[in-house]
DNA sequence: GTGAAAGCGCTAACAA
DNA sequence: TTGTTAGCGCTTTCAC
């Protein structure tokens, strides 16, 4: 017969009691100091400190969640780790997060309500206390189950009509009328639009920007001019190929995002075709990459830390002041043109 | 005087207790009904997994983990989530923990110690059942923090003398002498190499791996012709750059991953140098990017997928399976050369 | 095969 | 200011 014994120690983590023990106090003295309640005098402050340095003994957060209800947990769901967009954002969201004593669950949905369904799932089983969702589209279904449960949320360009719910706005207006106003500017009459899937809200958004830009500019817009593309690199070369197919081509090229822009870049440059002489592009996020292609890629400039930032802040509002009526429930972020070496006049300067 | 009111179930998600209420059964037997255990009638199965569904109910995993000792998350460090590579591998390890039902916690460290150090304290917080180092260097001294506390680990390319540690060694040999050789058999004979930083184990390695590569090769090395970079694409811009500044030009250069060669292939146009006809250039990595550059990028493949894959089954092994002695402690993961655009015979072929 | 009951490590209400 | 104690929601003996 086997006997547990108690005393053996080695190999196990100290837990409060150990502490409480060294430091000759009580485990709820423990748990106040480590807590930072005011209510310790600093006496046994210090021999609380001193024992938890001695066991390096630090809380079990999955003890502390239970009891408390908070998890201190964020989840972040984005469209595609693989588009550089996304990582950068992710780096800012946890470095922000973490800096506020958070921890961050990072999903992609790549686009599948699947996925997006077992990515929301393993969210809420976790307890996370708000789930940013950065996927720009086909949320809809899957996000019941989150607001069901009361959890906080923010979407990006998605009105949610939930009190828990937040919505980052971004404007695109801005930076899409700058760089039509840029292109026209330079000469550019015939401009076309790779637009992303439209499965995504972001993808119509910016296609509806184009196409109010392109009337303030006074720019008539062919209907063959505006081709949808997947926002991939592979798909702005298609996009670009199908383009040059056309009996009147376009002399310069708004896309829906930077990889697409960067797909046209590498196309047009198989064909023999100059970047910016011959042809303009234009791309949208601005991604770190972006000053390195070659030329070098005008943009529009989407700034990850602003998103990161506003997305925090809206969970962490809600979650931790969710009483508060008069709470910020929209979040602006601005975009802006960033010329670089992808444009210039046209060849055959339009008249 | 407030009293609890303890019948307002309504907000409140349901637990075990609603359950097995509702199932008519002890809350043990629904318990065992969801984990599984053989245990159970058909018929209380039945009648409880009607009850989980009725509910939405799902398990609250803090609690699990408290009682049952496992979290059932495995955390990942990689280096620098902005290299590309990273995410790519950090898609393939979600998917496969996911797949077997762990959650993963994602830090970069920025080869940055003292962050490294409140990644594994975030990490040991969340009591994970192991982690995957993939920083390539700089780990020893915060890793004690987690050998102590006997939580498997498995590093890349450095072995550590601990039961619970695994190593995954990255065959760089095979890959390096194949594009060497084959460069030499295009008659390159001037063959640089761009370095990554010294403080990587992998930016070592794989520089050994090239001297030893072209002795094997009977090609000598001007000691200018190697150069540290750092990973990064301004750091092949740089590295070429001193290059070219040389008397005797290289008129091939392998680079110690991807990035480092964009940044090659980048600043040798810039100066109107034609790839490969005026200088051939090799990557290492072969990140999704690579079959994209201009030209696209001859270059050695090490497969995310199969890195993701040893990580996780060799932290898996560890945590699932403590008591075998008979592990497998060591994986290995093999690299091959991917021949594209960016290399070719020497203009004027060596003699 | 099923249920009752003892905790997992912690926080928070209450008592002193 | 400090300590005692009742759970948080679950798994896991141990009886039946």
């Amino acid at each position: 017969m086997v006997r547990k014994v108690k005393s053996r120690t080695a190999g196990k983590p100290p837990d409060i009691r150990t502490v409480a023990a060294l430091a000759k106090v009580s485990i709820a003295t423990v748990s106040r100091t480590i807590n930072g309640s005011p209510a310790v005098s600093e006496r046994l402050s210090k021999r609380v400190w001193l024992a938890i340095e001695q066991l390096k003994y630090f809380p079990n957060t999955h003890a502390r969640s239970l009891v408390s209800g908070r998890s201190r947990i964020l989840g972040i769901i984005v469209e595609n780790i693989t588009n550089p967009f996304f990582p950068e954002l992710i780096q800012s969201f946890e470095e922000i997060a973490v800096a506020h004593g958070y921890e961050i669950l990072v999903s992609s949905s790549n686009s599948d309500t699947a996925v997006l369904a077992s990515c929301v799932r393993r969210m809420l089983e976790r307890k996370v206390e708000g789930v940013a969702v950065l996927t720009f589209g086909q949320e809809e279904p899957v996000l019941d189950q989150l607001t069901h449960r009361n959890i906080p949320l923010v979407l990006a360009e998605f009105r949610l009509d939930d009190p828990k719910a937040s919505t980052i706005l971004l404007d695109y207006t801005t930076g899409i009328q700058a760089a039509i106003h840029h292109l026209a500017e330079l000469g550019h009459r015939k401009i076309a639009f790779l637009a992303g899937p439209h499965k995504l809200h972001s993808a119509i958004t910016r296609e509806n920007d184009f196409r109010a830009a392109m009337e303030a500019a006074g720019l008539a817009i062919q209907k063959k001019w505006v081709v949808e593309c997947d926002h991939t690199l592979k798909g702005g070369v298609a996009g670009y190929r199908q383009l040059q197919e056309l009996a009147t081509r376009p002399t310069a090229i708004l896309c829906s995002n930077d990889m697409t822009a960067i797909g046209v870049l590498r196309a047009a440059y198989m064909e023999g075709l100059r970047v910016p002489q011959d042809l303009s592009v234009v791309g949208l996020d601005d991604i770190d990459f972006a000053e390195f292609t070659l030329p070098p890629l005008t943009t529009i400039r989407l700034s990850r830390t602003e998103l990161a930032r506003a997305a925090f802040e809206a969970l962490r509002q809600q979650a931790e002041d969710p009483g508060n009526p008069k709470k910020q429930r929209e979040f602006l972020v601005s975009t802006s043109l960033v010329v670089r070496g992808s444009t210039a006049a046209p060849a055959t300067a339009a008249r």
